[in-house]
DNA sequence: CTGCCCCTGTGACAAATGTCATCCGAAATC
DNA sequence: GATTTCGGATGACATTTGTCACAGGGGCAG
């Protein structure tokens, strides 16, 4: 038996999860949690041999939650399962030692067959996802620049996101006009829908 | 056997809720779709009991197909199943006809017996869902004003606006002036939020 | 040691955005 | 019939954003 943990967020999108692999014969869903900041305690508890990890997760993300395990349970495979296929997010989780990536797109009758593969120590990823992320290449962006626009998709104005990084407005405005020019966008607004899509935040 | 249409647009979830109510003995899954623009005529080969209805989907708006439901299929109970409590979507599900509203939030358990309440003529609904919908009250935004907000969250200039609308730009900032006041926000950035978030949009 | 890049900041300027007063016509309400 | 409400528009104005040039300091690679 395949023993998984599941780290999904919505309860209901998880107890089905756990439904269709329970038909599965070969495979156990020993763990189920709702946060990313409680995998590595249950996955220390219930020793796992696949962790299928959600990106968007309240706690901690799915992305940093790899790293982690890496350390913890190295014996132990994970496979992202997300809604996003952005560029970004399968470069970061290759990066930080994913053993696949799914996405919610796929049809479910994949899953049990990613499960089993990376069980079996092979790597499951869409190809042409991955063909996406390698001729994307990584994000023009600096850390700082980001980190900006980062806060500039829940920060209002100018002046709160300043505030909230102890830097001046003018500072501000800079790293938002180079992020701004770097991404090919006519707005703050347009360079973090680009930035988003391509996982870069 | 309760008869069951499946319209959700990913397809792992999808195949992860048939699988679900697979579990249970006296459900069936009869058809499933990932359009909201494929429901009506799925629905009326398969003949389901019971119709249930992610909100975000391609082609239609779950919300919107209630109400050709209603028209077309007036035996169907129709069950909303949304990752998002917005006041505003329970609103117009509960005034378009839906027999109840769930949350990808709820327990996996809860989908049965919602299902099995919704056919024998109950309306299901969260107590604390219900309460928020009713205290927020319907949105204060004009028909126009609602259109011009919901445009300036995926258009990044006025300018733009304005020509999809064929309005003048003044006409447009005064739009979005009003509504931001509406709104109590600050910005059309935080107006959309907060539109948004309340199922206004 | 010398570039080079990043972080931070200032000042000036142009463009976009938000606000306000005011206007018109049509439809609905009183 | 009078009043209100809404869609639509204009013009003037203040504020916010975005752009650009420039400058100092720190760190790192050659």
């Amino acid at each position: 038996m395949i023993r998984v943990l599941l780290a999904e967020d919505q309860a209901m999108v998880r107890g089905a999860l756990a439904a269709l692999l329970t038909l599965e014969g070969d495979i156990e869903v020993v763990a189920e949690v709702s946060r990313g900041d409680e995998v590595i305690a249950t996955a220390l508890k219930a020793q796992p041999d696949v962790v299928l990890l959600d990106i968007e997760m309240p706690g901690q993300s799915g992305l940093d939650v790899l790293t982690d395990l890496r350390a913890k349970l190295p014996n132990a495979r994970s496979l992202i399962l997300t809604t996003f296929g952005r560029p970004g997010y399968l470069r970061r989780a290759m990066e930080n030692g994913a053993a696949g990536f799914l996405l919610k797109d796929a049809p479910s009758r994949d899953l049990a067959v990613a499960i089993r593969r990376a069980n079996a120590g092979e790597r499951v990823v869409d190809p042409g996802l991955a063909a996406d992320a390698l001729s994307e290449g990584p994000s023009p962006l600096t850390d700082r620049e980001q980190e900006v626009l980062s806060l500039a998709r829940t920060t209002s104005t100018i002046a709160e996101i300043a505030d909230r990084l102890y830097l001046s407005e003018g500072t501000v405005r800079n790293y938002l006009s180079t992020a701004i020019h770097k991404l090919g966008a006519q707005n703050r607004l347009e360079a973090t829908r680009i930035a988003e899509q391509k996982g870069w935040l």
